[in-house]
DNA sequence: GTCTATAAAAGGATAGAC
DNA sequence: GTCTATCCTTTTATAGAC
């Protein structure tokens, strides 16, 4: 009958309730795009009316950030748990990581927009939210440079390389393979730029 | 004082006021942003009422059709300017190339985002404005093809290729050019997997 | 072809009772 | 913490006069 075990369950009760309201405005997200969540439906969906959101969140973009920094903080987590043990030969490594990043990416194509393209005119992430898509690349250059990525430039090239192929994917080819089956190849061509060491993913093979 | 030539003067000034609207809501696009775009807006710029742009468009969608389609005609225009005399070593067209689409993409966000992301969510381009982007991709593999880029994988590998380096640049240092610094390098790493003649467009470069 | 008037709906957000 | 009531704005789109 203390005090304190109290405030702890009203505490999670509250972020529970914070929860449900974010996975809401994710399902509509999925369902309809990112610019079709709207407080109403929102609050329909967790049995609310719209203004009792407010108890929650500040505002509709308070709700977009928090989507945003759930979002990144799910592909921080993905990021350590693949790189904790990555396979020792480099290209391997690459191409294991390359698949983590695009399956990830390529599963939620609002989650993609929220996270990586400026679908909602006015919404800017806060420094909370900003915080895990930072650590993620800093753990990215981490692991990049002990497969002997070790070039700032080639860094960029890398992350350029695997999110160019999820945009063609996401753009020409949702829910296929088209592009996802080149990442072996876009390994290959990376590594052997950089001289990395080991046999290739895939036979070389001629044109004709 | 024919008929006919009445009849083309007042077609030529209905294809001037859809080109004035379609233009209007161009600069609100850049401005604030794709779906920013309200008819209000678009016919305060035009000075109009916004029930009057019905008689020019059906729908606001319409509209972004017409955008769409004027988008790729654009960008079709450009690359068969590009591509109508380029020079002969492989390694220098292809750069030269992947310059031209890199700074026609980055130039205009709002207009990248509506030729090949998915904004707008309930936007479907029509056939007719779907037209110019087919054509600008089969001359893309005409030309590709004539450089040595002759599988259809490493066509779909090239276009990632660069529009991975137009996504970043605009994703995250939106009117710089750290990626764009890295098209030679990625033009070569291209060249040198496909195994295309001609020096390299930058001395090769070690890490220290 | 453009206007006024208006529909009809939906949007985000606030006030105040409970 | 949630509700009702409501504000105020904005939205796309239509009807009908001029």
């Amino acid at each position: 009958m203390s005090v304190l075990p109290n405030r702890d369950r009203q505490a999670e009760r509250r972020e529970a309730t914070r929860r449900e309201i974010v996975e809401a405005a994710w399902e509509i997200a999925r369902a309809e795009g990112l610019s079709s969540v709207t407080l109403r439906e929102v609050a329909a969906r967790v049995g609310m009316r719209s203004p009792s959101l407010y108890t929650h969140f500040a505002s509709k973009n308070a709700i977009y950030d928090a989507m945003f920094g759930e979002a990144w903080s799910e592909f921080l987590q993905v990021t350590l748990e693949r790189t904790a043990s990555l396979p020792k030969a480099p290209r391997v490594a690459l191409l294991a990581m390359s698949e983590t990043f695009f399956d990830f990416a390529v599963a939620d194509l609002a989650r993609f927009q929220l996270m990586n393209q400026r679908v909602i005119p006015d919404f800017q992430p806060s420094p909370e939210s900003y915080a895990p898509s930072v650590a993620t690349l800093e753990r990215l250059r981490e692991v990049l440079d002990r497969l002997g990525v070790d070039q700032p430039e080639a860094v960029d090239l890398y992350v350029s390389l695997v999110g160019g192929l999820v945009d063609s994917q996401l753009a020409n080819d949702p829910g296929g393979d088209r592009w996802r089956r080149l990442l072996p190849r876009a390994m290959d061509m990376f590594a052997d730029h950089l001289g990395l060491p080991g046999p290739p993913l895939r036979s070389t093979q001629r044109s004709t």
